[in-house]
RNA sequence: GCCGGUAUCGUCUAGGGGUCAGGACACGUGGUUCUCAGCCACGGAACCGGGGUUCGAAUCCCCGUACCGGUACCA
């Protein structure tokens, strides 16, 4: 089995596409197939090399891989379409030989005028063949006086052709509705129809898994294998992916293209997973599966025939899940952009890098994606008693006597005891403001919570506090902004108290 | 317009001539936790419409409707 993921280097990697990519090589692992990337980069205006090089990348970036390609070799290249228009120009005129393509100098102008007028006649507005029988004669001299001209194919009249879809069942078409396409551009270059054929036909792809935007086009296709004596590969079309508003997804839905959804912090395995959900079901109920294993599952039969909406909400869900078993070190080194963007890091120094890996956790237990992670973290940082105290939450919170009482007994325990760098030391010293206040459980915690924070939530205590205490210590040096201490924190509460 | 494709909870889906139509996300309620998140339990929520075939249709067939795609010297 021989398939092939060929997209067109005009843009960056849209989830669609990345989807079409995992399916192919999803399929691929699971069949012991081989995979073939191909660049389809025969549009020049808008293909550019920034765009391979973005989408190669994004593609490693999922964790897939291909076996055959610009980069990776084989030996059915080149990979590149911009690199084969000798092969297409051959076939071309082997078409032109055996009379099942010609010559067009239609214009563009002219055609368009055809179109509307086989619209307004109600008729399907496929080409008009109006330079189907020009005499070689006639062809000869318009072609040397330099009048530009396409190659097209002669279109059988009246005929079904019907080509096999593995998820679909088999799809017939009436060559009736479909004009001569198009083979070669005036510029030489082919157009998608014919690069296509030839590129599959001479790379061995014996099956098409791409979107079903293609389906129409398919019976030109099949009719070009023919033509050349081919047999035409097996064809599986996917449905397309929308958004909320069953539009086919596009930027007005937020993001849509892999750089976007890596840039924000979601996990590479969140998103490859979540895309394989979208359009096939592993089946047996369980749907966080690590690429292996959902290649050990997968097979076109489960794929859906009807399009799926990108769900945010449940592409959160799978990510949270990768964010709590991620490896810790990972998360660190993945956090700190974001960290530095926010002000909050810069270059680290050994300590306070393995420090923030130690208190990360706490942050990416309860965040969506990483970009959340200062804002999550923040209140490590920034501490403002003053603004504490502005705070709608906070204000309610210390209405009671005994919240107050805590306050104070905190700060003058803090005063005078050690910093509060691990979980036992910030035990002890609750233990010794419990004592002091009578105050327990969550009237004595949460107005502890407040004077050492500012907020009314955050992560846990246990984990906070050390987390305060211990970034305190690491000095001016550490590459991180400066953090203010428990003791100092509480002090400046009561004195804002009053 | 014409051609093609598709149709199960809000969303992703399982199933498929007789089922209490199952699961997941999201949502709601309760529990747990100092709080948020999480976790646990419970709950609401669907077979597009109309005709047929059949003892029986969500499932098969036809028609309609809706949505998507194509109708290019884009891919």
């Amino acid at each position: 089995m021989r398939l092939r993921f060929a997209p067109s280097p005009t843009g960056q990697l849209h989830v669609g596409n990345a989807r079409t990519a995992l399916f192919n090589w999803l399929l691929a692992r699971n069949r012991g197939g081989t995979l073939i990337l191909r660049i389809e980069d025969t549009d020049r205006e808008r293909s550019t090399h920034e765009s391979e090089r973005g989408i190669l990348e994004d593609l490693r970036w999922l964790g897939l891989d291909w076996d055959e390609g610009p980069d990776a070799g084989g030996d059915v290249g080149p990979y590149r379409q911009s690199e084969r228009l000798d092969l297409y120009r051959a076939h071309a005129d082997r078409l032109l030989a055996s009379g099942h393509a010609y010559r067009c100098f239609c214009s563009t102008e002219q055609l368009e005028a055809d179109r509307q007028a086989a619209r307004a006649a109600g008729q399907p507005p496929r080409y008009a063949g109006r330079c189907r029988s020009l005499g070689p004669e006639a062809v000869r001299l318009r072609l040397d006086a330099g009048e530009p001209a396409v190659v097209r194919f002669r279109v059988p009249a009246h005929r079904d052709v019907t080509f096999a879809d593995v998820v679909r069942g088999s799809i017939t078409i009436s060559t009736d509705v479909i004009g001569d396409p198009v083979l070669l551009r005036s510029d030489g270059h082919p157009a998608y129809n014919f690069a296509v054929v030839i590129d599959d036909g001479l790379m061995g792809v014996t099956t098409v898994v791409r979107g079903e935007d293609h389906i129409p086009n398919t019976p030109r296709q099949v009719l070009l294998y023919e033509a050349f004596g081919w047999t035409p590969p097996v064809f599986a079309h996917l449905s397309l992916v929308l958004g909320p508003d069953h539009a086919p997804l596009s930027k007005r839905h937020g993001a849509t293209s892999v750089v976007e959804f890596r840039n924000r912090g979601y996990l590479p395995e969140a998103l490859v997973n979540y895309l394989a959900l979208v359009g096939w079901s592993p089946g047996g109920g369980d749907e966080l599966l690590p690429l292996e294993e959902l290649a050990r599952r997968f097979s076109l039969e489960g794929v859906s025939h009807s399009a799926g909406v990108f769900d945010v909400e449940k592409l959160a869900w799978v990510n949270r899940h990768y964010l709590k078993i991620a490896d810790r070190e990972r998360l660190c080194a993945l956090s700190l952009p974001y960290l530095r963007e926010a002000g909050l890091a810069n270059t680290l120094s050994e300590a306070a890098r393995a420090w923030l890996t130690a208190i990360l956790p706490m942050a990416t237990a309860a965040v969506d994606r990483l970009d959340q992670v200062p804002a999550r973290l923040a209140l490590v940082f920034t501490y403002d008693a003053i603004e504490a105290l502005a705070r709608e939450g906070v204000r309610a919170e210390l209405l009671a006597d005994g919240a107050r009482n805590v306050a104070r007994a905190l700060a003058e325990d803090l005063a005078s005891a050690p910093p509060l760098t691990d979980r036992e030391q910030f035990r002890a010293a609750a233990q010794r403001v419990r004592e002091t206040t009578g105050q327990k459980g969550k009237a004595l915690f949460h107005p502890i919570r407040i004077v050492l924070t500012g907020h009314n939530e955050g992560p846990e205590l246990d984990l906070l506090v050390p987390a305060i205490d211990t970034g305190a210590a690491l000095g001016a040096d550490s590459g991180l902004a400066p953090i203010t201490g428990c003791r100092a924190r509480a002090q400046a509460f009561v004195e804002a108290l009053g």
